[in-house]
DNA sequence: GACGACTATAGAACGTGTTCCAGTTTTGCC
DNA sequence: GGCAAAACTGGAACACGTTCTATAGTCGTC
């Protein structure tokens, strides 16, 4: 449900292009559907390769000049749909009670269980993390809305509360860690126990 | 970004990188200087975009052909470049006295060195760091290579003595958080401010 | 100083992201 | 319903990373 609902407490996101929800007609937002859906699809049987528009766009049953105008590039295309991805997951977050004494084992429970949704589908990972760390200037919206979605699923895993400004730097730096151990995990210069490793060792660093 | 660059399986050695220059003759170590010249050049002005392996070929005064045998593909490239920049860069800083009472004031005067550096030449920075982060698995060892001299850096500037474990991971961790914020930074999601505010957090959470 | 094995060169060719275009359909409005 | 604007379609066209081919140069070995 929250796919439509985007309560961004302070200052509306700017709505990325057409990629926006506010779409108009359903058929619009059918289309836009349809699109999403083709790209996981893709990038989840083949990775970030196997995301071609002309793919996308036939599997979506779109003119691959729809295609653009929806998103205006390929990054743009696969960054939206990790919001997609990522706002479905933290609404299966949200309706979870995070169990736990303290943050430390909060933040915890939170980061492994991403990770491990994350290493069921290595080749989504693979597609969505290079689109993300590869994006530019003009797909910084997109690129905020996602980094703004993690950083408050690691404040919320360490309390309920408002954040204090504390927890955000820590959570901030959390979500850096956790993108550069995706990356290198992408490149296969870690293994999933190392990235696991990594974090629970930062985690301890900041939090313990 | 294009095709797959994958099955290249013969069992040739990747001469293509390492900071060692095993390459034979006079005439080979020239053609790759003068290849990595080039590239660092067309960076500089343009950015990733600028690199235009037809671009650094015409430049370098070598066949297509023959870029494509020292250098496998542009991320190769412009890893195997930031590598050379790299060494460089901390060359210069192996040749100055770290200033400082403490790991915290050491780390944040070397980080606050490479920073003011990296932001002197956006678009080079701009081009290493999209390269570096959109890496596939076939860069894996340029890119690690990379990495660990980034960490070799940090440990450094913490202390002379060999690193203990627990330097170790905290270099890791202001790696990671360094790489992030280059990131933000390329897409102009943070300014250099940003990057300078959070990185001097960071080491404050973990060093002081 | 001739031979064979690499290596380099110029350029064509191919794949995929992106742009453009001409024609058709849908939508919003009277 | 009628009409203009906007959206969609199929397909051609273009740019740049990458691969391939045919030819020519270079180097080590006899």
């Amino acid at each position: 449900m929250a796919a439509a609902s985007k309560p961004r407490a302070t200052g509306t996101v700017a709505l990325t292009t057409l990629a926006g929800e506010e779409l108009g007609s359903a058929a619009q937002r059918d289309r836009r559907k349809r699109i999403i859906d083709a790209t996981i699809a893709l990038a989840s049987k083949g990775g970030y390769d196997a995301v071609q528009m002309r793919a996308v766009a036939d599997r979506a049953d779109v003119a691959l000049g729809t295609l653009y105008r929806y998103f205006p590039s390929k990054v743009h295309l696969l960054v939206s749909s990790l919001a997609a991805e990522f706002e479905r997951a933290q609404d299966k977050m949200d309706r979870t009670t995070i169990p736990g004494e303290n943050p430390y084992e909060r933040v915890l429970f939170v980061l492994g269980r991403i990770t491990r949704g994350l290493q069921r589908n290595p080749h989504l990972t693979e597609a969505m993390t290079r689109a993300f760390t590869f994006a530019d200037a003009s797909a910084g919206a997109e690129v905020d809305t996602v980094a703004l979605l993690m950083e408050r699923m690691f404040t919320k895993a360490m309390s309920d509360q408002e954040p204090t400004e504390e927890h955000k730097a820590i959570a901030r730096v959390i979500g850096d860690v956790w993108l550069s151990n995706l990356v290198a995990w992408v490149t296969r210069r870690a293994t999933a126990t190392d990235v696991a490793t990594r974090l629970e060792l930062t985690v301890r660093l900041l939090l313990a």
